[in-house]
DNA sequence: CTAAAATTGTGTAATAGTTACACATTTGTA
DNA sequence: TACAAATGTGTAACTATTACACAATTTTAG
């Protein structure tokens, strides 16, 4: 049996043809929240065989960057947005994943405030899509949607980040129709803030609504202090840290 | 601003130098308990950079496989084992995380029963180390442990997934032990007995324990029951469903 | 054979967290 | 001015978690 890690033995015969010398790919899952709705940001693929089908953001890595730059790259380059919530997920590496040849990709998600950014897509053939009437994407991207569904909804029962979807002001009422959305789930209006002011994620701004048609309910904003929960489980997972 | 979705350019031009062909690899975090301590398990490295340094097993994608493939082949050529559980954490690609160029690393943590596997290894460099007391892996394994063991307390919260550390039968002071390995943490015995009936994880084999000094504790086994909700996850965030 | 060491097996009370549930108040609109 | 729509609020029942002690079983040492 060998003893040798064979990762070891790597430089400098980088041609060995027993080594696979893939493309890699970042795929981003950029969720927003619209109409009551969770939505996901699309685009048309214009690869033949993926005719009319929508597909995620994603590009290839390029020779300087990791998967994490490659990531927000692709957020900068079709939203404008820097500094927004990414947390990859899971990589997808089947052989047969991408028609055009062997593309190995990371899966992140990112949650942005829609608002804030109307702008930039109004010109392009990017799309927001309520990810309930989902189906069919391009490629893998119905998996890669699902998984990093499911992944968002875990880290939203114990992390505060849902507050990176909603505008800097909001009402209790929107930060429940967010969950509710996120989860597809309905809840009970008095325990969800008596959870939410006993966790004391919120901070109270005196303000109420304005433009809505009924009683305006108070405005709150995301008490920061909890940043700081978020940045240590962040440097944790970082891949420059450590 | 390019309307297009880069991959969907791909083929054929796979040359393109502003898109990186890496190496890919796999890195195993492979658990096993004995002595009371949550162990992994380590080859020397033989790269001359992390002379005498210790190394997560690893090895290189080949072209015919995936990752997940992969991260069999090196369980299965290192310790002999198939059907281990396995599941992928987390994929590192710093620029400079291998000394001999540019490979991407997916990690994986694997659960492991010892006992059953002690032959395997008993003639070549590698060894069980426990994990508290580890550092100064060679590349970046100390992040990629820290990782996976970080994933691993999240899983064991939610998930019977402990048993696969463990022999088919067990004393409840063994599964205890256990949890009180991964998460470094002292558990109050009567509260743990509760809990774990009133989750049905357990079926009482009606045997007791041998070969201890002290009045032998009852053994039990997994209820595979269970295993229909992890079978379920797995299915779930497989790469090959869906 | 007996006593000591080690560990098993067991229940309850206090506390904390979650769930279910209804009505008066505020604002905008017709 | 009254209707529609949503806000703001408290309590009781239930569930889950924690803290905690003693008698019984087995092995080992004398």
């Amino acid at each position: 049996m060998a003893t040798s890690h064979r990762l070891d033995m790597l430089s400098p015969s980088a041609q060995n043809p027993n080594f696979l010398k893939a493309l890699v790919s970042v795929d981003c899952v950029i969720f927003g929240f619209a109409d009551n709705e969770l939505k996901v940001l699309l685009i048309k693929s214009d690869l033949e065989v993926y005719k009319n089908r929508w597909s995620l953001l994603g590009d290839l890595l390029r020779p300087n960057e990791d998967l994490e730059s490659a990531s927000y790259r692709v957020l900068k380059e079709r939203t404008g947005l820097s500094d927004v919530y990414l947390e990859q997920v899971y990589t997808f590496s089947s052989l047969d994943r991408h028609p055009g040849g062997r593309v190995i990709t990371t899966a992140y998600y990112s949650l942005v405030n829609i608002k804030d950014h109307q702008l930039k897509l109004s010109h392009n053939e990017l799309h927001w899509h309520p990810v309930n009437e989902l189906s069919n994407l391009a490629f893998d991207h119905d998996k890669i949607l699902q998984t990093c569904l499911e992944r968002l909804r875990e880290q939203i029962q114990e992390h505060p980040i849902v507050f990176n979807l909603l505008p800097e002001k909001f009402s209790l009422r929107e930060l429940q129709a967010l969950y509710e959305a996120i989860l597809n789930t309905k809840m009970d209006r008095r325990n969800f803030r008596k959870k939410f002011f006993l966790m004391d994620w919120l901070i109270d701004l005196e303000e109420l609504e304005t433009d809505v048609s009924h009683r305006p309910g108070k405005l709150y904003r995301f008490n920061s202090i909890h940043l700081k929960d978020l940045k240590a489980a962040e440097i944790f997972s970082s891949e420059e840290e450590l």
